[in-house]
DNA sequence: CGAACGTTTGAGCATTTTCAAAGGTGGTGG
DNA sequence: CCACCACCTTTGAAAATGCTCAAACGTTCG
């Protein structure tokens, strides 16, 4: 036990590499700066000025693209224990916008702070290139979802996923979860009309498999709808290939 | 001019960072060891074992899942001087296959080699990292394409970013480009059937835009390609924002 | 109370798929 | 050298999946 409190990027990370005491105490120390953002406000990122990175403590972000036509393409969302824009950072490259879902806590990590904190510690830097990597694999498996999954198995591969980020941190398990995301949110994430969102979720609800009602997701049968999803959360899991 | 003719890679990297001749030299030295692979000969990579990392020299490549029930989602192509297999390399993590379309030429980079290379010459990692956040936003638009566009502004638009690609390493122009896929491979990186492919296609042709026959692609109308497309090429340009 | 937002449902329509079949091409073995 | 086979392209017709338009209902918030 560290005197501050485990946050769920810690939790994250402890699931795969075992932290030293060393470790725990930056990664304590880059929760520093504590910022609030409120519900809907986009936070910047599109052009290039602010050069900063997140840690989402609380709260939903997702990350989005607009085409020029209007549309939306939601491209991943970030639960707590989320990096924000740390490619951004690393790279001055940013290509997508930011909106919070609902308001949310995040730490800032500024770029000097980020570096100093791999100079100090290489293992943690690995780690948390590791879980950027993971990152990357979900945006993949996601565009398998949009690209070869029909509508009701990509929703239910969709949550299923999200559940299991979210038991990462401890705010989920097999029961289910609280998800404060509307069903345009899944409409733009899952490359569907929010129409079509409603009668996806009453297919799978009158399905026993899940229930997705007043911001809580239910697995009423969570084998069914791993079956159902063809879930296999391999890419999710890749156990300790870091530890050299 | 160095004593090697300038790779694709080279050419690339070199449109984005005046590389020194030290560094024109180790990158010459990472394409040391060649191998050649044959046409459809899928290129291991799915399972953990063999940890290298390729630089594609001639020939293309296109990288893939499978589902549970057998279709099929392409996530990105490789087209010469893109490397392949960099992340697994780096962080011991696989979760696509490859497959070569046509027989290729590439060099294969040892892990040990590249970290050398990257001590030696951090302007040189610094590039290729770029390149590798590059290679991101590209699956990132991919995802927005399948996500958001309809099957026809789809083709437009993955026939233009190959365009850009190529160009870049010095293989294609504004006329068009020489590219070896069949409609297989684009039904299975866009998203949707062959036969529809086959229709979209002729749609194209017949609207002036785009010809895609016998291996080639022909740009008929350049500009009103990228109108109907939407194509705005900013995630390939991202210019010099690694140049601290 | 009204406004804004989110959910729900129906009906008709559009895009894309599936199934089926035919034609072209290149390579290989007899 | 020809025949055959595998692979790719092309087209039609029917079916399915998901979209748009439209409208109603519920909730929250000021």
């Amino acid at each position: 036990m560290t005197p501050v409190a485990a946050s769920p990027l810690t939790l994250k990370l402890s699931a795969f590499v075992a932290l030293s005491e060393a470790e725990l105490a930056v990664l304590a120390r880059l929760h520093g700066r504590r910022r609030t953002f409120a519900a809907g406000r986009d936070m910047g990122h599109q052009g290039q000025p602010d050069q900063a990175a997140y840690i989402l403590s609380s709260g939903w972000v997702c990350s989005y693209k607009i085409q020029p036509d209007g549309t939306r393409q939601i491209v991943d969302f970030q639960v707590p224990g989320d990096f924000l824009g740390l490619r951004s950072v690393l790279l001055r490259t940013s290509d997508h916008s930011f909106e919070p879902i609902g308001d949310i806590q995040a730490a800032e990590v500024l770029t000097s702070d980020l570096l100093e904190a791999f100079v100090q510690t290489p293992r943690l830097a690995m780690a948390i290139l590791w879980a950027a990597s993971r990152d990357e694999a979900m945006v993949v498996e996601h565009l398998v979802g949009i690209g070869r999954r029909d509508a009701d198995a990509r929703m239910a591969h969709f949550l299923l996923e999200l559940g299991s980020r979210l038991a990462l941190v401890g705010i989920g398990s097999k029961e289910g979860y609280d998800c404060p995301l509307t069903q345009y949110h899944l409409a733009d994430a899952l490359g569907l009309s929010a129409v079509h969102i409603n009668r996806v979720l009453r297919q799978l609800r009158e399905s026993g498999l899940v229930t997705f009602r007043d911001g809580r997701v239910t697995f009423d049968n969570y084998s069914g709808l791993v079956d159902f999803a063809e879930f296999d959360p391999a890419y999710l899991d890749q156990t300790g290939p870091l530890l050299k």
